[in-house]
DNA sequence: CGTGACGTTGACACTAGTCAAAATTTGTGG
DNA sequence: CCACAAATTTTGACTAGTGTCAACGTCACG
């Protein structure tokens, strides 16, 4: 009956998508039920520790992936080993770029993380079939591009103490998604993790959130676990 | 005739276009002739002083344009001055956001530039309409989003030095497509620009540019002549 | 030939980096 | 559950690299 399908949009989904964190997301949220059901079954959810690789830089890319649960740092690494973060992406973001067959950049699990992998010839088809699915990684692609420039404002024109101020207040915006005025979570990268993302040593990073600590901006509990009494304050100090 | 149709792609399309430095860019190379007729009565051939603003930060998008000639510098500024050039484009390249209402940053030359400026309301509904018109943009971006990042890299990790000598280098591959030993080409921007988009002050990038030219890795003629012996050494310096 | 914009150079200050050591947290095996 | 080892973070002393401020040069233009 007309009354039941509009009752149940899920009809003909697979099990795990109706559960599935990222079955709105950039993805699994353009694609039709027989399409879901096919990928699916042709997809891996897997685990992957914190500090694993998912995608290595200069190699050929031969899977795409969700992130479903985690955060996954995009990496470039310098022949001498310099290293810079050039991106941080949140479940349930999407990993991979299509039209390109190698990565210029690694991804990799700051968190514990959990993913969903499909390979690379089946969504390609996908993404050949279906327009709404190309406007939705062309939405994403743009959105990491604002993000992308954002951040090199960042790193080019803020001081030490801006900078680890932009990033409190990102890993806040983005796990907290409650905008009262005081928050609290755990920062997905070690100290030099964001040495790495901003452009800094580990001892400046440190230096900076012990004086963000002593001004009373944070409070800081077990390294990772930071307490925001004040957004505002936060906010403030960046300066954007 | 076949042949007569074979031998001339062009009919059918507007005079201007045929001589169009951008006609097999990214948006024109991607219409139909009649899509190329309409636009191009809609559109208008614009020089724009060095210096003068295309699009304004945070200010509502009307129209779309191609670069003819010169070079476009894309900037962010922070509320108290501090400025980021975040992307620099070159003929024949495209400007404009599809999906977004609104600008988050500003578009001026940086050389005398000449641009064609389409508006907005026509060029999008060529866009809803010509799948290749949005895998091309989408393909752009994409290209934006890996300059992004390359420079992230850039600002975040490399020293002075290494700053200076990156630039020199993004512009000489740039501005001259032959790839001998030897190059020279016109910086298209001022040592506050280059400032700008390195993250530096003027003084630091006047004292590395004299530093290379003392080094023999530069000449310098007339301020924004420069002219590369070795471009091997110039891309050593980069340490990429 | 003067004027103003742009670029260079110098002296000095200060931010962030380097090197080293201590403190804290995390993980592991008994 | 505790003790110890390893990793991570913090702190300190010192240095190097950029920034700041100021003066001077140079070039284009009226």
């Amino acid at each position: 009956m007309d009354i039941a399908r509009s009752e149940d949009p899920d009809i003909g989904i697979p099990a795990t998508c109706r559960i599935c964190e990222a079955r709105q997301g950039v993805v699994c949220g353009a694609l039709a039920a027989a399409q879901l059901r096919e990928l699916s079954r042709h997809s891996t959810r897997r685990k992957v520790d914190a500090g694993r690789e998912i995608v290595a830089q200069g190699e050929e890319v031969t899977s795409y992936s969700n992130i479903m649960d985690g955060v996954v740092k995009l990496c470039k690494v310098m022949p001498d080993g310099r290293q810079q973060i050039v991106g941080l992406q949140f479940a349930p973001d999407f990993i991979g770029r299509p039209f390109v067959p190698e990565s210029t950049l690694s991804a990799e699990a700051a968190t514990p993380a959990e993913i969903c992998v499909f390979p690379r010839g089946l969504l390609d088809r996908m993404i050949a079939d279906t327009p709404e699915l190309r406007h939705n990684l062309h939405a994403q692609a743009l959105k990491e591009l604002d993000a992308a420039r954002d951040w090199m404002l960042t790193l080019g024109r803020r001081t030490a103490q801006e900078k680890v101020a932009s990033l409190l207040y990102l890993i806040a915006t983005h796990a907290e998604p409650e905008t009262t005025s005081s928050t609290a979570f755990d920062l997905p990268l070690s100290r030099a993790e964001i040495a790495d993302f901003l452009g800094l040593t580990i001892e400046t990073v440190s230096r900076q959130m012990t004086k963000l600590r002593k001004q009373g901006v944070i409070r800081i509990e077990n390294n990772r676990h930071i307490v925001v009494p004040d957004m505002d304050e936060l906010e403030r100090l960046v300066s954007a």
